[in-house]
DNA sequence: GGTACGCACACGTTTACTTCA
DNA sequence: CGTGAAGTAAACGTGTGCGTA
């Protein structure tokens, strides 16, 4: 593994303000729930709070979707599922795929329209639980593909088609979201841990690499010493610098850290 | 400007249901 | 075949932010 994988790791680092800004409201689907305006974002900004953040840049999901996907092959994860857009991805389990599978499509819609009915008939105890037809799962997702969330008309609308209450709808694009993100979840922290494994054995090795040095310059006479000991080199642009110090164990003015966060570039 | 209200959402939890050992 | 554990997803409760009257 090579020193630039470690610079690469599309990690960032950051101690800034996290917002208070829901997503939904950065959105224009909903008419109800214009765009931030300036205004708007000027006082939410007020309601920002500093944050120390270790997360992944956006620009790099495509690269670690496809490592982890090829990680969870076996399993027949798509890393597809992983993505932003991954919403139209399924989400529903193999025990219900199989239920589906084998029953009739109109039993199973006669079956959920006696029990949405029947719901309703329940009372307040009565806590049915709704299991969705495969068209009912295909049509929510094909929606939750287009927005994520919905507006009244849009949950109206979809309620209709699915012969649901708007409530059911809206629940499920609740938890549809929900699922979204702990998927999401799921992938920053496989994908972290991976990133600290490299740092870790990153760090190893160059701990091992010092020692070597170490070793090297104490068998070394005194005399030759001291050239090497006024230089300092810069590890990503290998630019060396002068030392103005006599000492021959002085350490440079202001060494130049290298942050495999950061751009190697942007080291000096 | 401050307040009450309604709405939508995120998040955590509960619970019905299914699968599998 | 019955049973309990584990997993999944629908439904629910609560807190919060925002727009509006």
């Amino acid at each position: 593994m090579g020193f630039d994988d470690i610079c690469n790791t599309g990690l960032v680092l950051g101690l800034g303000l996290s917002s208070k800004v829901k997503s939904s409201h950065l959105k224009t689907d909903d008419p109800k729930k214009p765009c931030l305006k300036v205004d708007q974002m000027a006082k939410t900004a007020l309601s920002f709070e500093p944050s120390l953040t270790l997360s992944l840049s956006g620009e790099i999901y495509d690269q670690v979707a496809k490592k982890i996907d090829a990680n969870k092959a076996c399993n027949g994860q798509s890393a597809d599922l992983y993505r932003q857009d991954s919403a139209a991805s399924s989400f529903s389990n193999v025990s219900v795929k199989r239920e589906r599978e084998l029953g009739s499509e109109e039993g199973e819609i006669e079956r959920n329209f006696s029990r949405v009915s029947d719901e309703d008939d329940d009372g307040p105890n009565g806590r049915k639980k709704l299991r969705l037809t495969k068209a009912q799962s295909a049509l929510l997702e094909e929606s939750f593909k287009q927005h994520s969330t919905l507006n009244p008309k849009q949950k109206q609308e979809l309620a209709r088609e699915l012969k649901l209450r708007p409530r059911q709808v809206e629940v499920w694009f609740q938890n549809r979201r929900a699922r979204t993100k702990l998927k999401q979840t799921e992938v920053d922290c496989e994908f972290l841990k991976k990133c600290c494994e490299t740092l870790t054995d990153e760090n190893r090795r160059l701990q091992k690499e010092l020692q070597e040095l170490k070793a090297l310059k104490l068998a070394q006479p005194l005399y030759m010493q001291l050239p090497a000991a006024t230089l300092t080199m810069c590890p990503s642009c290998e630019r060396i610098g002068e030392n103005n110090s006599k000492s021959p164990f002085t350490i440079a003015p202001k060494p130049h850290f290298y942050n495999p966060f950061t751009n190697p570039s942007a080291a000096c």
